[in-house]
DNA sequence: GTCTATAACATGATAGAC
DNA sequence: GTCTATCATGTTATAGAC
C-alpha cells in the first residue's frame, strides 16, 4: 500500500503517488485513481495539476532524471582527475545506486518503469536519458580512452545493464548495502570474476 | 503490426500473437482484442482456448521456459566437463542469447515482460524461472567452486543483468551478431574492462 | 473453433459547483 | 485545489448460435 507523507503540495503529494506506483506496477498497470487515491484525492483533480497520465508519467520521469545528473554531478566533484580508475568508477557507480535505491521512487521508475510505457509516451523522454548517457560516455572515454569507441560504448551499456537490472532483485533492507553492491559490481566491471 | 502465419492451429496462433504483443506492450498493456486480431479471429473466441488473460500469459511464459531449458541442455551436450572454464560459460551464454533473440518472442518474454505483470500472475511463474536459474546456479558452482556461496549468486545476478538487460537495446539486424555479443559478455564477465 | 451480442465493470478525461 | 457527477470508450469475460 502507497502511503504519501501529507505535509506536500498537492502536485508533489500526486507525483510521489504516481512515481512509487508506476514503479511498482507499470504504466499501463496503474490507473489515475490509484493515483489520486494514494495521494489522498479525488481521480478527477489530478487534472488541475497534469493535463494526461503522458505528461504526469513524463514529469516522474523528468525529475528522475534530475536527480540522477545532480548525483553524478555530485560525485565527479568529489573526485580528482589523478584519482585511479578503479576509485572513480566505484564513486560513479555507488552515486548511480545510491540515486536509484536510496532517493524515492523517482529515480527508481526511470530504471523499472520506463520499459513499461508505450512507445510514443517513451519517445518523449529519451533526450533527457540521453544526456545522462551521455555523461557517462564522456566519465568512459576518459577512464578507458584505449578502447574503442563501439567497444566502449558496449561496456558502458553492460554496465548499465548489470546496475539497472538489480533494481529487481536488490533488498534495500537485506544483507547487502547499497555500498557494498556498488564495490561488487565496480570491481566485477573492471577485474572480472577471476579477482 | 503483428502478423501470425497461418498454418498452424488455433490455439498457437493465439499464442504467438499474445507472447509477441506482451513483449512490446507489457502485460497491462496488452489487450485481449488486440491478440485476437493478430492472431485472426475474434476476441471472445479466445476463451475457446485459455480461461483467462492470466493464463494466456502464464502459458506464454511456460513455454518460454521450455526453450530456455532446452537451450541450456543442448549446450551441456556439446560440452566436455574437461573444457576450460571460459569455453563452457560462452556456449552456454550464447545458448541463452541466442533463445531469447532468435527463437521467436516466447523467451523474450520472460525477459522483457515478465516484470510488467502483476504480482499474483508473477507469482504463478516463478517456480518455472527458478527452475532454470538453478542450472545456472549448479553451473557456475562447478565453473567457480573457489568462490563462496553468497558471492557466486551475486556473480550470477550480475551475468543476468547483463544479458536481459540486452534486450532492451540489441539490435537483431545491427552490426554485431549474437556470437560477438555472447563472446563479448562472456569476456567482460571473466575478465573484466581490462583485457 | 469461431462468430455475434452483451453483460459488468474500469478507464481516461471533462464540466461545473464549492 | 478539490469535489461530485458524468461521458465516451475500452476492458475482461460469458452465453448461445452456427
Amino acid at each position: 500500500m502507497v502511503v504519501i507523507s501529507p505535509e506536500q503540495t498537492g502536485r508533489q503529494r500526486v507525483l510521489d503517488a504516481a512515481a512509487q506506483l508506476f514503479v511498482d506496477q507499470g504504466y499501463a498497470g496503474t490507473t489515475l485513481r490509484q493515483i489520486a487515491s494514494a495521494a489522498g484525492i479525488k481521480a478527477g483533480s489530478i487534472y488541475h495539476h497534469f493535463d494526461s497520465k503522458d505528461e504526469l508519467f513524463i514529469a516522474v520521469l523528468h525529475d528522475g532524471i534530475i536527480v540522477m545528473l545532480d548525483a553524478f554531478e555530485t560525485s565527479c566533484s568529489a573526485l580528482d582527475a589523478a584519482d585511479p580508475i578503479d576509485r572513480q568508477l566505484l564513486a560513479h557507480v555507488h552515486a548511480h545506486l545510491s540515486a536509484v535505491f536510496e532517493n524515492g521512487p523517482y529515480t527508481t521508475a526511470h530504471v523499472a518503469a520506463f520499459f513499461t510505457a508505450p512507445d510514443d509516451v517513451r519517445r518523449q523522454v529519451v533526450p533527457q536519458r540521453d544526456l545522462y548517457e551521455q555523461r557517462w560516455n564522456d566519465l568512459f572515454k576518459r577512464l578507458l580512452p584505449t578502447l574503442s569507441s563501439k567497444d566502449r560504448q558496449l561496456r558502458r551499456l553492460f554496465l548499465f545493464g548489470v546496475m539497472n537490472a538489480s533494481a529487481e532483485w536488490f533488498d534495500r533492507n537485506g544483507a547487502l548495502s547499497v555500498e557494498q553492491l556498488a564495490t561488487a559490481i565496480t570491481d566485477q566491471f573492471l577485474n572480472g570474476v577471476a579477482t
